[in-house]
RNA sequence: UGCCUGAUAGUAUAAGGGUAGUACGACAGAUUUUGGUUCUGUUUGUCUUGGUUCGAAUCCAGGUCAGGCAACCA
């Protein structure tokens, strides 16, 4: 198993752990916090723990973090818990930190009996104050000198409801002169009189994470807690708690989360987005959150691979989005149906085309010989991409130009011969012809041709609405670029075009089919979708060496 | 100014004292009825200065740079 491919730090750890006989198997844990909706950079997450658990076949629990009333709600539990799903892991027990409340108070009262927190009466200023600084000790006040009996009489009375929010707190005695700031006396407890969205009002004092989550994956008998850089000095609180408390040994372990370019991952900012209407919602196809590149069209397959590409280590980074795309597209390639869809259309005739209807077939998808074939209707009046044509063209346009030929996908080799244009000189119209014996499939011509379009017949055509994204910022680094993020927003990060023109096989096709619209990306079909017009998000686009060649110019 | 992390091609990530490799990107070519896919090739790297060693990305010391830490957030 580890010969194929080298070993990140965590399973190296993991590996030499149960070689050494520290653990029989190892159980792992994804702990987020009901605040807001599920990442890509969560997503990271999700893959190492669970990923980590079926590797070394232990399990995974679905943690909630949920110690702080004010800020977290049922909805994003059930966000939460649908992307994880989605995402293709299952966890063995689903658990928040509320289900042990009693069972952290008790540990708080444990430690006051044995002399390592007292109730602090000081404001959150006064505490602040007197925590010092990173190069200056800081120093206790007087309260920290209560007897075991008072401070247990006044963290009981807390626990009760006698003291408004902010008065008191429960803190662990440890060193105020320590050089990590996290173990300068940290609060343990506060009082909030808040409704808990599981507890309800049975609690008015709440754990803080520090005393919340470490004690959890000990009850939970969680192997390797593993976490983000930022909590780094935290392990040293991590660890004595469950030493003074004599609990079951988990041990923490930090990586570097995932940044991505052009986009943000902060739940602040991407609810800060939300809330000032800069985008739809949490599951806008622009956001970088699972439920908004699952509408997006993204698979959780890409998403997985994608984690797995950008690997695991203790440097902070900065991952290219174009991994991702690279991702998704090399996924999309192999699944999509291929369907022909026209966005902005020039009608052309094909003047040696008798009236009437030939069916020509499509596969469904040239990388998938078992995907099958749908039939397309070839007519004599056709619409292809504006942009397929040029009067005056550059070299190296494989297009159609005057007197030039191309192929249409499936079907024909035509020439374009005449072109028709209105008063004021814009083109409307196409005359071609087509060469008889060119059909897809059993070409005598002879012929050979550089480019092949993508088109539709007119009287065919079904009407659809395609929505294109571009990068939510025009920054690489938005979180930070000078000034605010939001400063760096795309103006046009979405484009809606509600005239796109499909081939009639698309109004048959699953809901929930992937697509690539040939020569214009892939496209998944949006929950927006009503029956007379169907909406299509576009995933990504197709690698384009000729736009990239155009650019140069 | 204290403590804690970290530093390998453009971006990520390996090599654990013995040939610096892989992926994405970029560039060039081949194939192609999607300017897609596929295939081939090329390009670019060990933060710095010393030390240990036959030999250092790797071990040691100093420096530089970057990030984190002074919420009753997680």
């Amino acid at each position: 198993m580890s010969e194929e491919k080298s070993l990140n730090f965590i399973e190296e750890i993991i590996e030499r752990d149960l070689a050494e006989g520290k653990h029989t198997s190892i159980t792992t844990r994804f702990p987020p916090e009901p605040n807001g909706y599920l990442h890509i950079g969560h997503a990271k997450s999700i893959c190492l723990n669970f990923g980590l658990a079926i590797k070394y076949g232990g399990e995974t629990n679905l943690r909630f973090d949920d110690t702080n009333p004010v800020t977290e709600e049922t909805e994003y539990v059930e966000s939460i818990r649908n992307d994880v799903k989605w995402l293709g892991f299952q966890w063995a027990r689903e658990r928040y930190a509320s289900d042990y409340f009693d069972t952290l108070y008790t540990y708080a009262e444990q430690l006051i009996q044995q002399g390592d927190a007292y109730v602090d009466d000081s404001s959150p200023e006064e505490i602040a104050e007197q925590k010092g600084t990173p190069t200056q000790a800081g120093q206790r006040n007087r309260f920290a000198d209560r007897s075991v009996e008072e401070n247990l009489q006044l963290f009981r009375d807390m626990r009760d409801g006698k003291y408004p929010d902010g008065s008191r707190v429960l803190r662990a005695r440890i060193d105020m002169a320590s050089p990590n700031m996290i173990l300068r006396d940290p609060v343990l407890y506060r009082i909030k009189h808040a409704h808990h969205h599981r507890t309800g009002d049975k609690w008015c004092i709440y754990p803080m994470y520090d005393f919340a989550h470490g004690q959890s994956d000990s009850i939970e008998h969680i192997t390797h807690s593993i976490c983000t850089l930022e909590f780094i000095p935290h392990r040293d609180l991590y660890n004595w708690c469950i030493e003074k408390l004599g609990i079951f040994p988990s041990r923490q372990y930090e990586f570097a989360r995932l940044n991505m370019t052009y986009t943000v991952m902060s739940k602040r900012k991407l609810l800060q987005l939300v809330q000032e209407g800069f985008v739809t919602g949490w599951d806008d196809p622009r956001m970088p959150t699972i439920s908004g590149m699952r509408r997006r069209g993204y698979t959780p397959e890409s998403i997985r691979n994608f984690c797995e590409r950008i690997g695991v280590a203790r440097r902070e980074n900065l991952i290219d989005v174009g991994l991702l795309e690279f991702c998704v597209r090399e996924h999309l390639n192999q699944v999509a149906l291929r369907r022909m869809v026209v966005f902005h259309p020039l009608r052309i005739v094909i003047t040696t085309m008798q009236e009437g209807i030939e069916w020509l077939e499509g596969e469904n998808n040239p990388e998938d010989a078992n995907s099958g074939t749908r039939s397309i209707p070839f007519t004599r009046e056709l619409l292809i991409e504006q942009e397929d044509f040029m009067e005056v063209p550059p070299k190296k346009f494989f297009r159609l130009a005057p007197g030039q030929m191309v192929r249409l996908k499936h079907a024909y080799i035509i020439r374009c011969d005449e072109v028709i244009k209105d008063d004021q000189g814009n083109i409307t119209e196409l005359r071609c012809s087509h060469i008889p014996n060119s059909k897809s499939g059993e070409d005598t011509s002879g012929i050979n041709v550089k480019g092949t379009l993508h088109w539709v017949s007119q009287t065919h055509a079904i009407p659809i609405e395609v929505r294109l994204y571009d990068r939510l910022f025009r920054t690489e680094d938005p979180a930070n670029a000078e000034g605010n993020f939001l400063d760096h927003i795309h103006p046009d990060s979405q484009q809606i075009l509600s005239n796109a023109l499909a081939e009639p096989a698309l109004a048959n096709d699953p809901a929930d089919a992937r697509f690539q619209f040939i020569r214009m990306g892939y496209f998944y079909g949006d929950c927006d979708t009503k029956t007379d017009k169907p909406v299509f998000n576009r995933t990504v686009t197709l690698k384009d060496t000729w736009a990239k060649e155009a650019a140069k110019k």
